[in-house]
DNA sequence: TGTATATATCACCACTTGGTGACATATATT
DNA sequence: AATATATGTCACCAAGTGGTGATATATACA
């Protein structure tokens, strides 16, 4: 065997990627990584110093869920709002619907605060942000209370799903009932918008 | 000690309940339950079988949640449809919001599948509907989608509120806040129904 | 080449977990 | 009163957990 350190601390962290994505969080501890990474535990403490630590870093190296933006090229410039942020939506909810390891996240962060989850929330919260804030968008507080609930909505929508233990009968993961979601959404916020910008209170 | 079987029975799934409202469900376990009920553990396996069986038992004979149609008592016969489905979404969130047990389940559901947790996901399927049942509503599909995510999307801000840590600074918990919330689902719901109603697909 | 250090292995600790068999004793039945 | 059954206690098991100290060995540096 080579004595690489860094090599080493890659494993550690794919390992955790794996067990998270593969077993879901419920099955990481000390042990259980150290097994999936094929190292002696005493390796994560050395490197790591412990289960928290190893999470904060990584929460810090990993990517955890794409950025948001670049999803919304294909939008022109002077897009109405409630078009953007009817797209901002519901290309975040594909996102996760493509990532486990990030719907994990989302799972874990409901049931427990550690600095992997804390880190990945805000991160979450900023995607949406970000995206208007590239754009010099302002959006009033119900807009983003509305864009916020929806947002929720389909992410337990895609959590429930997971297990083949969809919500209603609305299986996020089927293509059909996907678009249909996708155009109530899109529906919703442009009524919304349209009744609201005459009186935004 | 007077030995009564059915007040052991009530002291184990009495513990199981205070287990998951106050340390919640990852805490779950046969010595726990045991040890919070202050009883043998061999004793749920002769009462319950296994976990399985004492989850299950609970799940028949705990009520989980209270019905959301007496709810709506103070709501018109000729009530239109978008003012009964605001309510009936705004209930039931204001119905998670008082239990944890509640809260705690729905989180449970999300993370693994069990008898208590595929019993209790059921029974909350049919609050919503039961109350539509009930006034002899049969709304299009459209319509529940839009309900079924403003609702999810509610119970998930519900469950991040629990620790401190709300999403978008958007806490289901403040007054305020709340009522901010539940004026935007009602007039989305209206806005909703007004234009799609003109043309329903 | 010899030596120090970074890296990895191993053995062990106390504790918790789910699960079971042997036993004691209160209650009910005959 | 004698017996059977329902109920409860106890001791134990193998396996898993997080965590640590002692030791081996590959690599780098003198």
């Amino acid at each position: 065997m080579h004595r690489n350190s860094v090599e080493t601390k890659k494993k550690i962290l794919d390992a955790l990627e794996n067990l998270i994505t593969y077993h879901g969080f419920t099955a990481v501890g000390i042990n259980a990584v150290a097994r999936e990474a094929g190292i002696d535990k005493v390796l994560i403490y050395r490197y790591f110093g412990s289960m928290e630590g190893l999470l904060k870093s990584f929460a810090e190296e990993k990517e955890l869920c794409p950025s948001v933006s670049n999803l919304l090229i294909d939008l022109h410039d002077g897009a109405p709002f409630h078009e953007i942020a009817a797209k901002i939506v519901i290309e975040h909810a594909r996102a996760l619907q493509k990532s486990p390891l990030a719907q994990e996240l989302v799972c874990w962060e409901l049931t427990e605060q550690n600095p992997l989850t804390v880190l990945f929330g805000k991160e979450m919260e900023q995607r949406g942000l970000n995206a208007l804030a590239d754009r010099g968008i302002v959006p009033d507080k119900d807009s983003v209370t509305l864009s916020v609930v929806l947002l929720c909505g389909l992410q337990y929508l895609i959590l429930r799903g997971r297990n083949n233990n969809p919500m209603m009968n609305i299986d996020y993961s089927q293509a059909e009932i996907r678009e249909d979601i996708e155009r109530v959404i899109s529906k919703t916020i442009k009524a919304f918008y349209d009744v609201h910008e005459g009186s935004p209170n």
